[in-house]
RNA sequence: GGACGGGUGGGUGAGUGGCUAAAACCAGCAGACUGUAAAUCUGCCGCUCCUUGCGGGCUACGGAGGUUCGAAUCCUCCCCCGUCCA
């Protein structure tokens, strides 16, 4: 088997330490995945990424359709080979677009017409065409098409999304189970239902059923409270199958990680680290630490003095500071690469913890220090 | 010596009688950012007072006077800067 998912240990409090093996190579998890989305992760190059231990990345259907166009990518070996990324690649569907691209689309049971955001032209995507589009750039993890809405929508306007999700997940396993390569690719099903219990409940179940090798939980952090994130997490994961990985998609803010995790969330990815550090916010054990601030403007020490990281161990705030200010790019590679490192230190972190029984210790000292 | 053109808030620069504490941009200060239309966006940005309000007072468009109910805007003189002519 190519695909292969386990579940190594777990704590009392659901979270799960695992390992998810492709045919790129292992996924320890719980996962951090830094968002890629136009086959590069913007400030760092494939051999930074590597460095920092990413083991994989996510690239957007939607964006690499439209440029440079999936039948190039494939015409250039696939995804992996085109950027020259060796390791795991998960591509997202599209479907937080029909979210945030919400000026431009119309959705229907049939897809989603999309105004491109590059030229206004016009294009189609359909839960069988965001599926072919994965085929042909070869990520190792597929998304399903979905429609993903405001947390302030009302219930019968979740529904019916939710039950078009459903559908749209039945047509991408049908269509996948005709035309996919299961030794070359996996294919996760999204649960949606916005911010309501019951139809996350039911949605999950429905999902379920349709057998996916791997489940995502979408549409939550779009505007909701964190708790309600947290509920609609719970109410979900715990209806999906333990020997599967499960992915919460686009969190979180460094305070809420250690929070899904404990829902027996295995996978995450968001683009709060990449871009955060483009506007010069840093993450650090104590907090953020907006560098642009003039307090730092002759202040020698490093980001973050408990960080072990290349830059922590290099440059100081103050010359950070002068970077971001003057605009220079180094400024948004060297913040890139700091909180990146910062996310992934504290997955590890988290892994270790469930490893060794440590968790709830993490948990108070995270809780201590960050937000 | 003469002829034009010009001097506006930290900078560039709009504004030719009231809607102007004065556009816009930059700089400066602060905040936001959650499956990336984001190296982006938002707020503040003369001083001061308070019951923080589409609130009060003061100062301000080179300087000094003047016209007017009202002047960055019109007039007079002066001081600077630029271009050209002697």
């Amino acid at each position: 088997m190519a695909f292969h998912f386990e579940v190594l240990a777990t704590d009392p409090s659901g979270a799960r330490l695992g390992r998810l093996t492709t045919p790129h190579g292992v996924i320890d998890t719980p996962a951090f995945m830094p968002v890629g989305t136009a086959a590069t992760v913007k400030g760092q190059t494939q051999q930074d990424l590597e460095d920092l231990g990413v083991q994989v990345l996510l690239a957007n259907t939607y964006h690499l359709y439209l440029r440079p166009g999936h039948e190039l990518i494939r015409k250039m070996g696939g995804l992996h080979r085109f950027m020259s990324w060796p390791r795991p690649i998960l591509t997202d569907s599209g479907g937080y677009q029909v979210f945030s691209l919400s000026a431009l689309r119309k959705v229907t049971d049939e897809g989603v017409t999309f105004r491109s955001h590059v030229d206004g032209s016009e294009h189609f995507l359909s839960p069988e065409k965001a599926l072919e589009i994965q085929m042909a750039l070869g990520s190792d993890i597929c998304m399903v098409l979905d429609e993903c809405i405001e947390a302030s929508a009302t219930e019968p306007c979740t529904r019916e999304a939710a039950a078009r999700t459903f559908d749209w997940a039945r047509r991408s396993r049908d269509y996948f189970e005709r035309h996919g390569d299961p030794e070359r690719q996996m294919l996760f099903g999204i649960v949606q239902g916005g911010t309501h219990a019951a139809l996350r409940r039911e949605n999950a179940g429905a999902l379920v059923a349709l057998n996916f090798p791997g489940y995502a939980i979408g549409g939550l952090a779009v505007g909701e409270s964190h708790s309600v994130t947290c509920e609609m997490t719970q109410v979900a994961a715990s209806r999906l199958p333990a020997d599967r990985p499960r992915y919460l998609m686009g969190v979180g803010k460094p305070e809420q990680i250690l929070d899904y995790v404990r829902l027996g969330v295995d996978m995450m990815d968001c683009v709060l680290p990449t871009r955060s550090a483009r506007h010069g916010c840093l993450f650090t054990s104590q907090g953020r630490l907006l560098i642009r601030n003039a307090q730092y403007a002759a202040d020698a020490r490093p980001i973050d003095e408990d960080c072990r990281c290349a830059v922590c161990r290099r440059y100081s705030r103050a010359y950070l500071r002068h970077l971001y200010s003057t605009g220079e790019f180094l400024a948004v590679i060297l913040n890139t690469h700091h909180n990146l490192y910062f996310y992934l230190d504290i997955m590890g972190k988290i892994r270790e913890a469930i490893r060794f029984g440590n968790l709830e210790r993490l948990r108070s000292d995270l809780q201590a220090r960050l937000t």
